[in-house]
RNA sequence: UCCCCGGUUGUGUAAUGGUAGCACCGCAGACUCUGGAUCUGCUUGUGGGGGUUCGAAUCCCUCCUGGGGAACCA
């Protein structure tokens, strides 16, 4: 066993020491896992840690993950999000190695598995409708929030079919003789069990939906509780790794594996992902796309996988994310400023940097000869000797960005104020000489300086201290870009906590999006491709957008910001 | 409080009867041609009360507290 590795790389955690306890034990002979999801939504962040526990512990015992459809409800299932979930699994970098499977295909096989548990008297046909399957369970009650005891279920009259009716019966129904909701086949436990999901759970209902697989073939459908334990048996799997709210669920899922006499898999429950300032129910995120409060399931404030690449995040940074929050039982919060972390970190070592001005200001240096353009040297990424470098265009009218310039300056700012030096990033040291203001406006609309001819590059020769360097683009041969910079869509730390009568859509942030249509570059960005991430200097990461015409404008969106010590010390300059 | 599962610095997660550690956040400083990056240092924690033990985050009891469950969804 000494070659297993246990998570060197992922840590060790309550699943995998359960894992390599059943390995030890003999419990079984290797790891296969499999990953579940249902078609009916896009992948987010939440799925990516259930993604990482199943494929990371298959992996980390040299095992095999599969990947699952879970698509026995026809209602909401659909083709477009097997793709969607195939495309985005695979551009995390996940391998299910062609192990690619469907609950539907299982379908037959599920059929006959029923009728096994009707001939061994454990399944019975139930002509019992919703309401009436409540009230029998002692469930059917108005305010749920308000039990203090739960009484035992009764059994219901029809429970005590003979084999051979109920066979006949359940045959019928998947013949699709009888209305849909009129019957169902329930598993015979125990009606008075203080788990309600062991009160005769429904197995089969009858619902006539064409299935985006099956189409037509099927006008019965079994519940998850009597699919999953089966198809993972079908599979082999041997450790079923599920979130918290299937605990209760277990002893079913047992039942039915030692009933139907399959393969036993193992079930084991951790907590799924709670992520601050977001929403990660598939239901919630379904509603913001379709009552279109986002452009999409790719919009770049999702915290789907598609929106999270559009918005310029890398799978690495993802993974890397999903491995450091850890797995275990307890229901938790993690701060949104890991996840941020990760990129920052991941795109720091990556990103080519560039120079682009947001909100342009024009500068002047007075100084600098009419008509004469430089080519100045720039690093690519200074993170990366190997990266290279490239020349940008240096003239005597440049953009810089608003915010570098303060006719008043406020404590600790050392960047442009009238009298003060500044470096323009590989290129000059400068004097700031003076403004001009705009009479009727009170606008700055340009400001003046004066350059050091001896600084070019932006080293002095007398190695005097400058202690402000600024971005700026030359203003003639400035590439003009569109750039969205986004904010939370929530602003508050846990979206769904809201009085009552409202929703998480009362909580939607009016500021999560800011569009930015006249945004100036330096030439060079018209290199980078769209979905690559790049830095701005000292604005943030940017991922040039599929909405960027191919000879027309470019668009990039924020990926994040830089981290900004001048903010906060801006700040708390306001707070004082 | 009918059933199930949890509670370790602000957040997340280790420590599996033997020095409560790591990461993020925050704060302070060093360095820096990105107020970026990097480096150094720092603050704050075992929900409460009892018990077992030489020794308890860990085992036991009890209280408190959070989450989940009662779909012909998954």
């Amino acid at each position: 066993m000494g070659d297993i590795d246990t998570g060197t790389s992922s840590g060790t955690d309550f699943i995998r020491e359960a894992v390599a306890a059943d390995l030890a034990q003999g419990k079984c002979v290797e790891v296969h896992t499999r990953f579940p999801p249902e078609p009916n939504g896009w992948l987010h962040i939440g799925h990516a840690k259930a993604i990482s526990i199943d494929f990371g512990v298959a992996e980390s015992f040299h095992g095999k993950c599969n990947l699952r459809f879970d698509d026995t409800n026809p209602e909401k299932e659909d083709e477009s999000y097997v793709q969607a979930i195939k495309r985005d699994l695979k551009w995390l970098g996940y391998d299910w190695e062609g192990r690619e499977y469907f609950a539907s295909d299982y379908y037959e096989r599920l059929y006959d598995l029923a009728c096994g548990l009707i001939r061994k008297g454990l399944a019975y046909v139930d002509d019992l409708d919703e309401d009436q399957i409540k009230e029998y369970r002692g469930t059917n009650v108005p305010d749920k929030s308000n039990i203090t005891f739960t009484p035992p279920g009764k059994n219901s009259p029809y429970r005590d079919r003979s084999v051979g009716e109920n066979l006949d019966l359940f045959a019928r129904m998947r013949a699709g003789e009888f209305a849909d909701g009129s019957k169902t086949l329930r598993a015979k436990i125990d009606m008075a069990s203080p788990n309600l999901h062991m009160r005769d759970p429904v197995m089969y209902r009858i619902r006539r939906e064409p299935h985006y697989r099956t189409g037509d073939k099927w006008c019965i459908y079994p519940m998850y509780d009597f699919q999953h334990p089966l198809s993972d048996a079908i599979e082999g799997v041997t450790h079923s790794l599920c979130s918290l709210e299937y605990e209760i669920h277990r002893p079913l899922y047992e039942w039915f594996i030692k009933n139907c006499e399959v393969f036993p898999s193992r079930q084991i429950e951790f907590a799924r992902l709670n992520l601050s300032h977001t929403i990660l129910s598939k239901r919630s995120l379904i509603q913001l796309v379709r009552e279109k409060k986002v452009s999409g399931w790719d919009d770049p404030r999702m915290p789907t996988i598609a929106g999270l690449r559009r918005r310029g995040y890398t799978p690495e940074a993802i993974r890397d994310f999903v491995t450091r929050i850890g797995i275990a039982k307890t229901d938790s919060l993690v701060d949104i400023q890991l996840l941020e972390h990760c990129v920052r970190e991941d795109l720091n070592r990556k990103a080519d940097r560039y120079m682009a001005v947001l909100r342009p200001l024009k500068l002047i240096i007075d100084n600098w000869p009419e008509g004469k353009t430089e080519m100045l040297s720039a690093v690519n990424n200074p993170e990366n000797p190997e990266g290279g470098s490239r020349e940008i265009p240096f003239g005597r009218e440049l953009f810089i960005e608003k915010d570098d310039f303060r006719e008043m300056p406020p404590p600790k700012y050392y960047r442009l104020f009238p009298g003060n030096q500044v470096r323009l990033r590989y290129g000059y040291i400068i004097t700031c000489t003076g403004f001009d203001k705009d009479p009727v406006s009170g606008e700055i609309s340009a400001v003046h300086c004066t350059y050091d001819p001896q600084t070019r590059g932006g080293d002095a020769p007398d190695n005097r201290k400058v202690k402000g360097t600024i971005h700026w683009v030359s203003k003639d041969t400035a590439v003009e870009f569109k750039a969205r910079l986004y904010d939370y869509l929530f602003e508050a730390e846990r979206p769904t906590d809201v009085p009552s009568g409202q929703t998480f859509l009362d909580n939607l942030s009016d500021h999560s999006l800011e569009e930015i249509d006249c945004a100036f570059a330096e030439p060079a960005v018209k290199s980078v491709l769209v979905g690559q991430t790049i830095q701005f200097e000292r604005l943030g990461y940017f991922c040039k957008d599929l909405d960027s015409q191919e000879s027309g404008k470019a668009v990039f969106n924020r990926t994040e910001t830089l981290r900004d010590t001048w903010a906060k010390i801006e700040k708390k300059n306001q707070q004082q």
